[in-house]
DNA sequence: TACAAAATATGATAATTATCAGGTTTTGCC
DNA sequence: GGCAAAACCTGATAATTATCATATTTTGTA
């Protein structure tokens, strides 16, 4: 029926790789695999988790929750990506909930197997710390973006982000399409200011748009602006 | 001489108590105790480290230069803290620069008793890991901090987090004294947006200064502040 | 299809924050 | 002690961004 871990490909690209044959088929056993609706939350912040999730299809926003209601995205995570991993590890609550951007496939991992073998099996353990170290160098980079960038400056690089990360389809849209409030929360400001930036971008030139859709059409005017020209 | 990691107090707020006596006689015998004046660096970003360094006195700014010439202070390490984990364990550069904020003393240790600790010890590397997932979960706090607080709540924030962390004076002010340019570079904002802050937090009561020195004045007032009243 | 709800869009205005320009005070050092 | 450099401070102004108000378009669904 449902594939085996041994065989997943999307276990390639995160620390489950690191695991030997009879970890996989322990994991394998015990996993559950879910589909998640757009919009579904995989957990909300606050949960305590008992388990991972491997992402096999789709992309999910981990987001966190300010006081003044808004809420501010950290993490796009997509296909190959594990989530929850942080607060297991840390035996916390999570600290940002995860939701659907659009339809996904997860795999549910519980979380004693993953415990288990990172106390007993060195190269895992190194494994996902060297996943949580890119991930922590990566939040590093944003606060940067985040204090030292205007907010147009962030609105080019997430466009860039978004096309390298996610491609484009074959009329030059971005695959992966986030909803102008989705955009405002990754970039960190208002919706209709981030509305108010797309419609400048367009006039502009700089990018292409379609309803929802928003394309590349300019990359080297948004890089530039990114730099500061 | 030089006193053993074995008996270093220090080592109790770190991963590094993880490691059995064998490998703290290891780290022992090769780590090079440092001492670094206020105002020089551990290292500056982009550099390759070939060691860590376990925070026996005084404090680090770990920060990033952006591209207009600013410095975003990420993060503020002290005694028992160890830098420079994160590069060494991804085998990448250092994404930041460490600066002693004032005199500090350090031991330096060398990577390779880090990484084969790791590769054969899980205990350390469970341990490790859960400080990484510590320090993430902060940066997401920073982030969301950036982009939903204003200036004004962010300084709130940070003479609250300082008197937390660092404590006080017995005459009632900060122990640890930031120049007005570092605060800004904390907060992420302009100097002089810095300076009038603290002015108008002093004119209203929430703070006491004195030169550079700078003391809560009334907690309640800048913790509401800080909750949006 | 029709209709309500949600998402997108735009204008006017206010609030926040940065920048520039000039001061004063403090600090380090000869 | 004296002097230059650095740090600190304040005012005036400009730029950025948020907020509020109000259309318009799209979407989901009865």
């Amino acid at each position: 029926m449902e594939s085996r871990c041994e065989n997943c490909i999307v276990r390639q690209f995160n620390s489950l790789r690191a695991m030997n044959k009879e970890e996989l088929k322990k994991v394998s056993d015990s996993k559950v695999h879910k589909k998640i609706k757009k919009g579904e939350a995989l957990f909300e912040e606050g949960e305590k988790l008992d388990g991972i999730f491997c992402v096999r299809d789709g992309v999910s926003k981990l987001s966190k929750l300010s006081a003044n209601g808004k809420d501010q995205i950290v993490k796009l995570a997509s296909k190959g990506e594990v989530i929850g991993q942080r607060s297991v590890i840390a035996e916390e609550s999570t600290n940002l909930s995860a939701v659907a951007v659009n339809d996904m496939e997860v795999c549910f991992i519980p979380k004693e197997i993953i415990t288990n073998t990172l106390n007993t099996n060195p190269n895992f353990a190194v494994e996902v710390l060297r996943h949580m170290a890119h991930d922590l160098k990566e939040a590093d980079d944003v606060i940067v973006n985040m204090s030292q960038k205007t907010v147009k400056q962030r609105m080019a690089e997430a466009f860039l982000y978004l096309k390298n990360n996610y491609g484009e389809t074959a009329d030059g849209f971005l695959t992966l399409t986030l909803s102008r409030e989705d955009y405002a929360n990754v970039v960190g400001t208002a919706t209709e200011s981030c509305i108010r930036i797309i419609s400048e971008f367009k006039k502009k030139g700089f990018i292409k748009t379609s309803g929802k859709q928003i394309g590349v059409a300019d990359e080297k005017q948004l890089q530039d602006l990114i730099d500061g020209f």
